[in-house]
This record gives structure tokens, sequence and C-alpha cells, in this order.
DNA sequence: CTGGGCTCATAGCCCGAGGTTATACTCGAC
DNA sequence: GTCGAGTATAACCTCGGGCTATGAGCCCAG
């Protein structure tokens, strides 16, 4: 069975038809004809019985198709990675990070990146965390960056620093001028939650629970741009990264640092035994600094 | 990509060189060197670098290849499918039991069966339960035959009767002429022990163990055959399923009957949604009466 | 019952992928 | 320098799969 028979006899088994499965192949209907029935003339039984003009499947399609489908979607997935190779090897730089990251902090480094090697060719999305994971399997990025993300096969990971988490506020009306706030200032104060889906979300709620601080939420987010928005606009305190709470975006607040410390690190994720071109290497140191230049200012200002 | 492309690029892949690859294939190496030469060229990018007359493989190559194995297995599979349905539509009839059925019960069916109807043709074989099921799933076989096999999504079970365990002696010396056993006139019997691999084992073995009794095992096998040949030729007791007990293979042994009982089910295997033909469920019929007629002769003699 | 309007099949044509053999090229080993 | 192993190129053939045009069966509407 050719790849391109196998191909016609799933467009015409979930179509119902030649004449759509011609229209969604973009072929004329006489070529699917033809093919079909040269793949059933080879396999030696029909694949679909022609009764008054319309096609049934025979009880060998449904079998059939049932291992066709598996070999579709991996031909799929294969053509997809094989035409993301391409892109990789033309030079370009491709990068995704968690929206924490790629909101501001990647747009930056690339930009400055850019300053020294205005050649560099980059290609930038957000994406969540397990995204990133598949986008790196299917090589449709060089780079992802994220929080705390654990260790899957396949994936290897680098922790380039350290940071904590910052308790934000629309002012100082709260808190005054504390320098620092303990989890226990949290509790019943209106609070943006985020959810525990990401592996930052798991860390803060496991440790808002063994404080036994429960905080009145009035709202739920997956992404602390999100969360420091709604804090900007009055609508609670909320609690996020040192990136997405120092960024320009998502409009102004004041921020506290907890005591005692939450730390989480900051992931650099690439495929295991892929190398990296020399270009997205070079990226990767620049990044790094960036982002502990990044901390090391917010502490210290 | 086309799918003889990928194949070549597996072959040389796998085999390190474009002539080993051409062997593998039973095609030219002229042929496997314009098809990787025409690939690399759609693809964009090299897949292997040709230095000094030998092929490195790229990057990419490694990236790709990991896909490629994937689609690979799974479009053998599917081509051993499409063959495997050929001779099911052939109007074969495809029956696999595991050792204690496809020794000697299964073949009686078959011939029994053919005095009835002289135009079936079988095609049998003996397998164990989990490669049973493999072979179902691949369309290998029609009808499968084991001991309480348990519930797999895929597949469709149905019990066709409920056999007991009996006790396997090579003669009256040890137990005499008792009408029955109780499982602790087992204890510190040489005995013959059968691995708790398949489903009958692990029943056994459960039952033995919440009775405290511990056998003095001096042998231990899978297939119940060879546990009754082993105690036929004196080594020790055992226990077995009626089917086996009552074969005629395997040499002479008295059996007991055990109280109380121990159950377990003949379960009939068969691919969920394939209907099965029309030979094939005639002796489907036919082989549960007569698994029936074995079981009620044996009981009353 | 007759004519659109579906469907799939057939005919005749063309192109390109992929097979063949024969031969050239380029290393490393001797 | 020559031989062997491995890859690339050339000239040729076959066949799968694309196209258009057209036929043939079925259904429904008028």
């Amino acid at each position: 069975m050719r790849l391109r028979q196998i191909e016609v006899f799933h467009a015409v088994y979930s179509s119902g038809s030649m004449t759509n499965a011609a229209a969604l192949l973009n072929v004329s209907q006489p070529s699917v004809s033809k093919v079909l029935a040269h793949a059933e003339q080879q396999l030696g039984y029909r694949l679909f019985d022609r009764v008054k003009g319309k096609l049934i499947p025979t009880p060998e399609a449904h079998q059939l198709f049932k291992h066709v489908r598996e070999v579709y979607d991996d031909v799929d997935r294969l053509r997809q990675v094989a035409s993301n190779l391409k892109a990789a090897s033309a030079g370009r730089i491709r990068v995704a990070g968690t929206p924490a990251f790629g909101l501001e902090l990647l747009p930056r480094a690339i930009s400055t990146f850019r300053d020294e090697y205005p050649d560099a060719i980059f290609e930038v999305e957000t994406l969540h965390l397990d995204e990133i994971r598949d986008a790196l399997n299917e090589s449709r990025i060089d780079i992802g960056l994220a929080f705390d993300a654990s260790q899957r096969p396949g994936i290897r990971r680098k922790r380039i620093a350290r940071a904590n988490f910052l308790v934000l506020a629309p002012d100082r009306r709260a808190f005054g001028n504390k320098p620092s706030l303990s989890i226990d200032d949290l509790r019943d104060r209106p609070f943006i939650g985020l959810n525990s889906r990401g592996p930052l979300g798991k860390v803060l709620s496991d440790y808002l629970e063994a404080a036994g601080v429960q905080p009145n939420i009035v709202a739920w987010t997956e992404t602390y741009h999100i969360a420091k928005a709604l804090a900007a606009s009055g609508a609670g305190i909320t609690i996020a990264d040192e990136i997405t709470a120092r960024s320009v975006t998502g409009g102004k607040v004041v921020t506290y640092p907890l005591k005692p410390a939450i730390h989480f690190d900051i992931t650099m994720l690439q495929q295991a035994e892929a190398p990296l071109s020399l270009a997205a290497k070079r990226f990767t140191r620049h990044l790094g600094q960036l982002i502990k230049d990044l901390l090391a200012d917010g502490r210290s200002p």
C-alpha cells in the first residue's frame, strides 16, 4: 500500500464519498477513483461496496481504517517536523516562552541581541508549558523558557536563575510602606488566585495551604500578566513572579517582597540530543545574562 | 516526503551506508542514491554529509529519524493488517488458543467441524494470552480461546463455560481411591508449580497462599501440558484445568477433583466491532458445544 | 416518463518518481 | 600506482497518479 493510497483511502473513508475526498485532497474525482480502485486491486479485496452509486465501507475497510488513522497522524506529524527542521536550518532562532516571559522579556532580549548581531532572525511565540514541550519535540522551536518545568524524557532543562514571588497591590493603601510582607498579611484580603495547572500556581497554592492561609479569592487566572492587570485595576492583590512584576505591561502596581521568600527556578528548555545552532547558543547566553541582570536590578534598585 | 523516501531514509540511516541499504531493500545502489538525493532536494536540507565517500547523518537526520521510526513501525503494522484481512476475506477461519486448548481441543474441534462442513479451511496456532490479543488487534486471527481473560479495549469476550481445577498425580499411590482432595492434602507433596504470569497461574497461587498451603515445588512451568507430562513421568503432582487433564497427550495420569472446587472461565475472544464470517460463527457454536460436552462427560463418566 | 443533478467509472493523455545497468569518481589500504 | 569499497551520474524503461472529457447508473422534480 503506497502512502498516496493510504491518504486517499483516509480521505474517502472520512469524507464519505470520492467527490468530497477529491475536493479535500485538491485533486480531480477521477484521480481519486483510480487510486482507490488500484489500491483495492492490489489489496485483493474491496474497501467499499458500490451500491446505488454510493460507497459503503466493507468490514475490511473499518478494520484498516483504525490503523490507517494512526499512520496518517504520524505521517502528518513527520511532515510537520520535516518542514520545521527546514526553518531551523535556515538560521532562524525560534523561541517560545510562557506568557510571563513571552510578552515582554523575550521581545526585549531579542531586540538587545539584535543590536549586537543584526543578522539574527527570530520567531517568537507565547505558549503554555506543555505546548512548549510539544513544540520542542516536533522541532517547531529551538528554545523554550518557563518556570520550574519538571523533567520530561526528550527534553533537556537548564536552570538559568532562581526567582522569588512578590506581592502585587494596586497602591500603598493596603500595606503602607512595609519593607516586606509575611504570608499572614494576605489573610482575608481580596486576592486574585493563580490556577494550579501551571507549575508555579501549584507551588503557590501548596504554600498557602501549608501556611493555613485561605485568601479571599475574587478571581482566578492562569497567566501572571492578567493577574497583574487585575491587581493594577484595583480588583485585589495578587502574587506574581519577579519578571512579571517588574514588567511595564499590565499597568502600575506596587510590589512587596515576601518573607520568608518563596523560590522557584527559571528554566530554559531544549530538545535533548539536538545541537543548537551557533546563533541560538549565543542567544541563550544573552538571555541568561539579561534575566540575571534584571533580577539583580529589581532587588537592589 | 513520499513513503518510499521514508523507507529509504530509514534503511540508510539504520544500515549506515547506501550500499547496505540497497541490499536491505533489495534494490540497486544507484536507486537508493537517487531516492535519497531526491528526498533531500525536496526537503531543502541535507540528511547526510558526504565526507570521504561515507555518510554522516546531519542533526536534522537524527531529529527526523525519531519520527520516521514511528511512522515506519505503523506502516509495517498496517501492511501486515492489510494482508491479514485478505486471508480473512478468503474465507479462512483463523483460530488461536493458549497451549491448553491449541494442542488437542482445537484440532479435535476443527476435525469434527469439518465432518459437517468439509469446505471449511482453517489456520490454527497456539499463542499465549497477550499474543492472542495482539493477533486479534492486527486481524491476524478471528477467534481466540483462553482462560479467564481480563477485559481489554478493542477485544470482545464471551464466556463459554466454567471449569474447575483438578489434581493430577502419576498414579494412585499417593492418594489411593479418595473421591476428592482438599487443598490441605497437597501440603508437603512434590509439586509442579504454574507460573503466575498467566491468568490461571495467578488464580492458583492466590488460592494456595490464602489457604496457607506452601507446596514443595520441584519444577515451574507456564503450560499445563508440560506440568501434566511432568506429573505423568513421576516428577510430582500438579494442578491443571479440566481440558488439559482430560486430554490424551502428555501421558497417563490419575485425576482427583478438588473440594471445595476452584472455578475459572473458559473465554472466547474476538475483535470488538469486527463481524465474524458465517463460517466462523458456526465454528464458535460448534466449539462451545464441544467444550460443554467434554466437561459434562468428564464430570459424570 | 423524462430531464437535471447527483454519484462513480472509463478512456486517452502526460509527467515524474523510482527502478535498471554501465560507468566514473574518490577515498584509504597495500 | 593500483585495487576495493562506496557514492554519483547517465541513459533508459515502467508505472503510479495527475489531468480533461465523457459515459453510465440512480434519484427526484416537474
